[in-house]
DNA sequence: GCCTCCTTCTTGAACGGTCAAGTAAGGATA
DNA sequence: TATCCTTACTTGACCGTTCAAGAAGGAGGC
């Protein structure tokens, strides 16, 4: 690959050309307050001819036992995470922690575009060689093949937002409370017809309604915690789990969202919801958008709630009513957590329900 | 941080508990086909009990000199490289290239949101400790500081898009002829009054109206290169460059494309543009807000065109006539030149001017 | 003037793997 | 029966750093 230097300098070449001892070298590179500016400037000027950049980043971890990086593990395949706000913004916390800290972010997909998820397909190297000092697992499903092979390393560990796992640090909010206070402010204003517009329930990108067996056995435990959160509120005022259908969105996108919610608005008056509860900004922005093909006027005739408060990068979107979260401090905390010399086991963050134009009140007519 | 095991085990340890000899437990791991099956197993079974998760990624790469990772430089900020679909379908490429050669992925940031861009700020660290094989480096300003820190590295080079460096590999498009095949559209269709939106020339965030000095100094090769390619096509048709304001977003955004679009398209029918040559397909569809806003209709009254391919994504949205790239490819072939055992110098990838409904034709009545 | 301390530099030993070379046993070949 | 090859394993060196311990020399305290 780079043969035009046959052999790659090392410290002790430095240290030769410089007429020093190679530990001199090494402190003119990694602890310059151990010797004489004067030499110092020497040694690094002997370096530059030779070519030689500085310490050998394997060798330096071998001897110092830590890597100067932190692993971040994914679930959802990469264009689809990045291109999600939510994992931006928390990708954007940890960067900006792990720069305070000068670590490097290397990056683990589980699952890329167009791959069928395999429980070993070559996955477990890219977790053995990860030459890292801590792993965060950013919102896997609860039994995610990668979970033990990284548990097998043995280094910190910090998991965001899921799954809980026993004795292991774990970053996130009260997602059934939050959800809870968006199906109670529905309710206030008058709401008694719901549908759930669901964030997928198991990592299997499956699409449409949801039956009680599948909610029962959901892996995503944040999408199960919003659900018990939403129908806690709605039970408590009388409205049953079996009269407020689930429709599960295998992606977080808008799409599928207005796909699933047609026909659900294509119903008589009476039969119709007269609000939905998204499980996502993208989501409930996509129901905004099956209103609007099919004449309703939001909120007038349909209030919609989403969730994580990341809409309105695009323009000529509606407000959304929506619990804000804060993504980025998820990032920045996880790190933290990671970084720190105690053992912190869990850290809830606030929330904040933000109403918005989307939702109004209902008055039954029927 | 981990003090329940107090003495980490190391291969001899294995290598002890087994009965074996400390190479024999390294092939176990590393090289399966080097003893019996049936060895390897009890060996394994030793290590599990020890806890042993593996060969150190460190002394590994010490070792045999390679360390399963790749380096990718972002010049952008994170949230905003992520959030931006071009980036996240390079960065599918990358992630699936990196996969199928077994490498990880290391995040290299130049620059966070927020942060003042310094010349030194801990950032030749990230790049020094960085254990890769090789950097890509995707799309930087010509004169970035992180250039030379990188190429000292001595490492396998890459850079995507921008900037040009010689003798450093290359991967892109001819931004500069496909440019000049929008503005040719355009000119086929009859319109003769352009107005540019234009990307950022140089990495100061600047915004608004640019002047020839700064067209010149512009240190974004890709920007300048398109701007060419716009101009060339033009001059050739009698339209002067001075005849064509040139208005610079400093992200790509659409809300600040729409906010320097509005003042352009309030002026007299006469003084008009009657078509918009946006760099981007997230600055075409900031113009075609602003023209919704001013009354316009597109194509009728301004035609619009972007670049990259890219929108589409949320609904509601205009199609929009652009130039395609194969952004995904970038990224994958990137890596390969990086892995392959002979060095390539530079890939040229194909681009295709796709027209939709954002361009039309202009009769001029004035 | 002696002892101590600090600064500045040196020596030799790890760190935990992989690799080249070598050994022993067994099977095939002549 | 002797020779050669293959399979299955072992031995000892080496990868390029950092670290602990120590030495030389000058400054400062008594």
């Amino acid at each position: 690959m780079n043969d035009d230097t046959p052999q790659r300098a090392t410290l002790r070449d430095v240290a030769r050309a410089a007429g020093v001892s190679h530990t001199t070298v090494s402190n003119a590179f990694s602890r310059p307050d151990q010797l004489s500016a004067q030499l110092r400037e020497q040694i690094l000027a002997a370096a530059r001819t030779l070519g030689y950049a500085g310490p050998d980043p394997a060798a330096r971890s071998l001897r110092t036992g830590h890597h100067g990086a932190l692993g971040l593990v994914f679930s959802e395949d990469l264009p689809f995470a990045f291109s999600d706000r939510t994992a931006t913004l928390f990708l954007q916390g940890v960067a900006e922690a792990c720069r305070e800290r000068h670590a490097n972010l290397l990056l683990i997909a589980t699952r890329i575009a167009g791959e069928t998820p395999t429980a070993l397909g070559g996955l477990p190297h890219a977790v053995r060689d990860a030459a890292v000092d801590g792993f965060i697992l950013y919102s896997l499903a609860r039994n995610s093949p990668v979970i033990a092979p990284i548990q097998a390393r043995g280094l910190p560990l910090v998991v965001v937002d899921q799954p809980h796992l026993s004795g292991v640090a774990h970053v996130g909010i009260d997602d059934f409370d939050a959800a809870r206070q968006l199906a109670e402010h529905l309710l206030a204003l008058g709401h008694r017809r719901f549908a759930v517009l669901s964030l997928n329930l198991r990592p299997d990108g499956r699409n449409g309604p949801a039956e009680p067996e599948r909610i029962a056995s959901a892996t995503y435990e944040v999408a199960a915690a919003r659900l018990s959160g939403y129908r806690a509120a709605l039970a408590a005022a009388g409205v049953e789990p079996a009269m407020v259908p689930v429709l599960e969105c295998a992606l977080n996108d808008e799409r599928q969202a207005r796909d699933l919610t047609l026909p659900l608005l294509r119903r008589a008056a009476a039969e119709r919801p007269s609000a939905i509860l998204a499980m996502s900004d993208r989501l409930a922005l996509g129901a905004v958008a099956a209103a609007r093909e099919t004449g309703l006027a939001v909120p007038d005739d349909l209030s919609v709630t989403g969730f994580d408060d990341v809409a309105g990068s695009t323009l000529s979107e509606l407000p959304l009513t929506t619990i804000r979260q804060p993504h980025a401090e998820k990032g920045r905390t996880a790190v933290r957590m990671l970084t720190a010399p105690v053992f912190a086991d869990a850290r809830v963050l606030a929330t904040e329900l933000v109403v918005r134009a989307s939702s109004g009140r209902w008055l039954d007519l029927s």
